[in-house]
DNA sequence: TCAAAAAATGGGAACGTTCCCAAGCGCGAT
DNA sequence: ATCGCGCTTGGGAACGTTCCCATTTTTTGA
């Protein structure tokens, strides 16, 4: 005679309010916590009420008439980099506590994907987005009308909320680290997309050279993808330019790791006959023989601040106009770094 | 005059039909596709309408009315490591053509947030779950009566739909393959969990001992846990052996990279003074110096056919008793394993 | 003791779909 | 000419909440 035996349907609301002889506004005001306006006498006959029946809230119903969904939406150029990996998981650690959910999706740089996934957002009245923009623009992402934190910093997004690394302080002080090393022919493999972000790598290297008194020269170089592949190549131009560095500076990790490797298969002994260093700090860089040195990118801090941000404007507490938090990198010495030979 | 201006909420399937001179069940039908019964010049005035009033259909009020969500959470141990983010993505990609969104969330082998995720799964009405459990039992997981497919081969949860790949045919071929390049000594760094699924490695490996009529040397045999630390303090058991091995097989790549490096660090060159191979096949093997050899799993494939088993049992087309579905591993050789020496 | 204020509860509408059933309409068959 | 059938369409209920407002109950203060 439960409720649910009447009819193989779950128990809702009503049938609570009915077994605890309270309606259903009671009931609704009991789940939502509502501690002040309901007595203690009359919230315990609800609790034991809904345990007896397994009532189970109904969060889609509550979505539709409160238009809160708690989900958010995090769109990453590809999760199965590990820099975008730690990212989410401090994105997902810190919304999990205010109690949202994280869809993660792999844009993988196709503009349809991409865009695939804003639209569901939208179709699903995602509560927000946080999302390493490729080919989206911030017109589509302003159309979206979905509160929005973008990853990384970037120019062409005016007006919304941005967190990221340093990468320009991030690279001077990489480079800067290697001129106190004693190395003074310092080679740069420089990694891009098509949609190029500010270059900021770049103009560090520039400035580098100029502080320091130190003339450009272009054969060192090399513009490569962001891939493996693109450290492999880099690597051999490298090695047989005229005159070839000590040092290498990497956009990133898994250029340096691909090139490290194909400087060993060329028989140089890392850090001896040639000194490496990376940017991000990503899982496989301390997996290396010999450990490679590195620019750490804070990954699980942006996630966590890009979830503090992307609260605040969600819940209406953050200034009209766009923030923007830059955080500072970090060098993490292992092996593959030393003074140049002679 | 627009809908959209009167008020300054979204536009929903009512206006959309008030602007298309049509009923709203004309708009629903055209909106789900039921293009056999609308007519076409009632079709198109309806989508007309549709782009003019800039109308996007509201997931959630269908999700409430049809029961029907087109969501599906994945719970891992741990998204960071390289193994599940490659099934994260083979699940994803799958799921994606027919119009589901992915929730991941790591339990982190913490049965708060493992049953978190459950919860969230149950209250959101998620129409399906993928998971590889480390503490929820069977009972749980059947009381959420959701459909559910577990990642990983286990036994104790009868009738419902596994898939995994065969570590005990892994392990053996791994070990028949050193053998067979003559190694006689086989040491095995055998990673564990406090929720053991199974010891289908260790079984390999004592009736690979029986069939080749080797004797077992429990002092070849290391148990430590699944992560780098546990990697380290293998070898270094390991090469304080009486009478060391000639090879290693690690539980998985994590153990065998970390392994790898703390022999390179105790001087050995590798594989001529040590033969290594590991299990999984993920990012960073490739990236070692020299690479490690590796049985692979088809991760990606898990990931793929999860999702297909998933859909299958959604959608009422599974049969009623749980399926098995076992693929296999494959070697990849790179260079971390050579005869013995003399 | 009684009015007024405060606290607690109840009832109904609303959120935006989908689904069921009925009704309208055109057309061929009887 | 009428009936019946199939194809389209429309209307209303239902999904399970939350929110607003009204009503009842309790408490407070004179």
């Amino acid at each position: 005679m439960n409720p649910r035996s009447k009819n193989s349907t779950r128990p809702t609301i009503i049938h609570v309010a009915r077994a605890a002889g309270v309606s259903k506004s009671t009931v609704s005001r009991v789940l939502q916590g509502d501690a002040a306006s309901v007595k203690t006498e009359t919230r315990q006959a609800v609790t034991r009420a809904i345990r007896k029946l397994g009532y189970e809230h109904n969060a889609i119903a509550s979505m539709l008439r409160t238009a809160r969904t708690f989900m958010v939406m995090l769109i990453t150029p590809d999760i199965a980099n590990p820099f975008w990996s730690e990212v989410a998981r401090g994105l997902q650690d810190t919304l999990e506590r205010p109690g949202y959910s994280v869809v993660v999706g792999n844009g993988d740089r196709d503009p349809q994907r991409e865009n695939a996934f804003l639209k569901t957002a939208r179709r699903n009245r995602f509560d927000g987005i946080a999302i390493n923009p490729t080919v989206i623009h911030s017109r589509e992402l302003r159309a979206a009308n979905i509160p929005t934190i973008i990853l990384g910093v970037r120019d062409g997004f005016p007006g919304m909320d941005m967190i990221g690394s340093d990468s320009f302080q991030g690279t001077f002080d990489a480079l800067t680290y290697l001129f106190q090393m004693g190395h003074r022919r310092i080679g740069f493999i420089d990694g891009h997309y098509n949609a190029d972000p500010g270059r900021a790598r770049y103009r560090a290297y520039r400035d580098f050279l100029k502080q320091r008194d130190l003339v450009f020269d272009p054969t060192l170089l090399v513009e490569v993808p962001f891939e493996r592949a693109g450290g492999q190549r880099g690597m051999r131009v490298l090695l047989n330019v005229a005159q070839p560095p000590t040092a290498i500076f990497c956009s990133n990790d898994i250029l340096a790791v691909a090139a490290m490797q194909t400087a060993q298969e060329a028989s140089l002994v890392i850090p001896r006959d040639l000194s490496m260093i990376g940017m991000d700090d990503i899982y496989p860089a301390a997996m290396t023989m010999p450990g490679l040195t590195t620019m750490a990118k804070p990954k699980y801090e942006i996630g966590c601040q890009a979830a503090h941000l992307l609260l605040e404007r969600i819940e209406g507490k953050a200034p009209r106009e766009g923030r923007r938090c830059v955080l500072p990198c970090k060098l993490i010495e292992r092996g593959s770094v030393a003074p140049p030979r002679g």
